[in-house]
DNA sequence: CTTGATACCTTGACTCTCTAGGCATTGAAG
DNA sequence: CTTCAATGCCTAGAGAGTCAAGGTATCAAG
């Protein structure tokens, strides 16, 4: 549609990251390709916010790592969720889900 | 529920601000409230975001502003939309829903 | 005459994203 | 063998937008 949206994540990625680690460890390559297929290129993560965001996560407590081996059999940084993070993720789906009702209410009041 | 969303609007203030001009014009302070009544109060539109907001869409020929009257009587300066603001509003609508959807589809996955 | 609501505005800090680089390894293609 | 794309990590700087916290002025109610 339209075009490309040049998205404004925005607070949206920390989510959608949490959400990605929540089926398994994955490094930070594999989320970002993750996220851009499972939205169907709708959202595309870009490295310079990817890394920034892990790191931040990381310190918040959200998210572990430990260097591991990725499936092509290179050395990857593997992220894990934490509790702390895995209750994080239901707090912001909760938020979002209620955020994104509310816009929607506004500007689709039809549907 | 949960608690007060500390929402981050960033990037739909535009929109949304769009859509409550779109049935006739306003002015600041009622913009404000006319999203926060209609949003149940999900999201607050602070002043100190709504100012520069209309003040930038204003510069990019979305919105144009006269001095009049509110319903109280009071001076108020009325907003209402352009063309091109009009425009601007199916776009950032259509943008949106592809958005919320592609990030609904990972957060909430079953519904 | 003081308080609260209406109505406008600005400044500075803050957070996050994006652009645009850099580096190293691997596998495939030439 | 060399080159190129893909994989994988990272950072610095700029830019955009929101928020907190102020300020001003008018008006009605108490």
């Amino acid at each position: 549609m339209t075009t490309l949206p040049k998205e404004r994540l925005h607070g949206t990625l920390d989510a959608l990251v949490l959400k990605t680690l929540s089926s398994g460890p994955l490094h930070g390559y594999a989320i970002a390709r993750w996220i851009e297929e499972a939205t169907g290129d709708v959202i595309q993560v870009e490295e310079g916010s990817l890394y920034p965001a892990l790191y931040r996560m990381e310190k918040r407590g959200w998210i572990e790592a430990d260097w591991g081996t990725s499936d092509t059999g290179r050395k990857a940084k593997l992220y894990r969720l934490t509790t702390i993070g895995r209750k994080q993720l239901r707090l912001e789906t909760a938020e979002w889900t209620q955020f994104a009702t509310a816009v929607s209410r506004v500007l689709t009041p039809s549907g």
